[in-house]
DNA sequence: CTCATTCGGTACCGATTGGTATCAAACTCT
DNA sequence: AGAGTTTGATACCAATCGGTACCGAATGAG
């Protein structure tokens, strides 16, 4: 059972797709998927145009794998987050997950969830709705696990698990937007101190 | 003492100039900053180039015009929220107007003081300063209006109203991105409302 | 009327946009 | 070694970008 293929036929690539992929994702993240021109990104990743499309296809599918790797870096507290043992908690690691990860050092500040297509041309609508779709996920993935905390009597029956997870989005939507203005990691962690002092007790 | 100079020497502009900006404020609202081309907006203008380039100075300044529009049009909640007697009520008329601002039918969805400019890349990296300039002036707003709420016992004593007013800026625009991802008004109006639980009660 | 002044339509500018054709270099397979 | 296959550098594409020169059209001033 030697299916192994060490090396594939012809002349290998000779560069890393994984860091080229990373350094586009800061690029979309820093500059928006419009405000992101090949240029920008295949000389921050260190790649020539044609090395791009034949690794990734385009513009639009390199802003989707970036988005797929931010998914799994920058926001990995996201799916963290869901594993916590009770809704407070959950809430708790999502807010201040958002909060760290907008205000990384050394990191582009917002989230590039919102800031990478919140509004677009024509050329842009795609990766808008891509975004879009993405925040849409995340919030049903809230909305799930709250639902199942209200069926386990973690939160008070007849509570919303929809709105709730809404609610939480919201939140982390509008820390995004502050960080990306250069609202400190300190201001925001208040802020996400006094969104969840209203979350309800447990049953 | 007539100073009133009915008609300026030369020939007179053939467009209304007020109408005209209405139109450009949408288009940057729907499209953004750089996804806004100046076919685009001239064509939504009715006019051209030329004359847009004679009554606005440059696409820049036509954005910052918009804006200004904007505040007094559709963002003109803010201001008038900031006159409501108590602390809370400037809160949630704050947040409702935000609510009703960002899903207005018949207008582009979210706020164009977000979704504007949010990232950009160097050509638009002066309209994302003009707007986070913006945001900022109105959450320094919010914090003077509750400091006076503090002083006037409005307030408990110790509140912090830089904290409110961030909280309730960071909300705000959270509203703004999930309605420009098709967050209905009633979502929002829920989401408003639980932001509001936790208002600190009056001293 | 004539002159000065402003507006606006056409036609254009260089620069940049996202995307490709071409072809030599670098590799595996037989 | 020779054939087949993939990468990547150069050089290019049409289209669009924001912005402007030019010049006739339309007005008030004298």
């Amino acid at each position: 059972m030697e299916t192994r293929r060490k090396a594939p036929i012809g002349r290998p690539r000779g560069f890393d797709a994984d860091e080229a992929l990373e350094h586009a994702m800061r690029v979309f993240w820093e500059q928006g998927y419009e405000g992101a021109s090949l240029t920008d990104l295949t000389s921050a990743m260190g790649i020539t145009r044609t090395s791009m499309y034949a690794a990734f296809g385009n513009k639009e599918e390199l802003f989707r794998k970036a988005l797929e790797r931010y998914t799994e870096g920058p926001a990995s507290y996201g799916a963290r987050a869901m594993r916590e043992p009770t809704a407070r908690q959950v809430a708790t690691a999502f807010l201040n997950g958002s909060v760290r990860a907008t205000t990384r050092p050394g990191c582009p500040t917002g989230c590039l969830g919102v800031q990478g297509a919140l509004a677009a041309g024509d050329p842009g609508r795609p990766a808008r709705d891509t975004l879009s779709a993405w925040r849409d996920e995340h919030t049903s993935r809230l909305r799930d696990r709250f639902r199942q905390a209200v069926d386990e009597g973690d939160l008070p029956p007849g509570t919303d698990p929809g709105l709730l997870a809404r609610y939480l989005m919201t939140v982390a939507n509008g820390i995004a937007v502050q960080a990306a203005g250069g609202a400190t990691r300190d201001d925001l962690q208040g802020v996400a101190d006094m969104a969840l002092l209203n979350w309800p007790p447990p049953e």
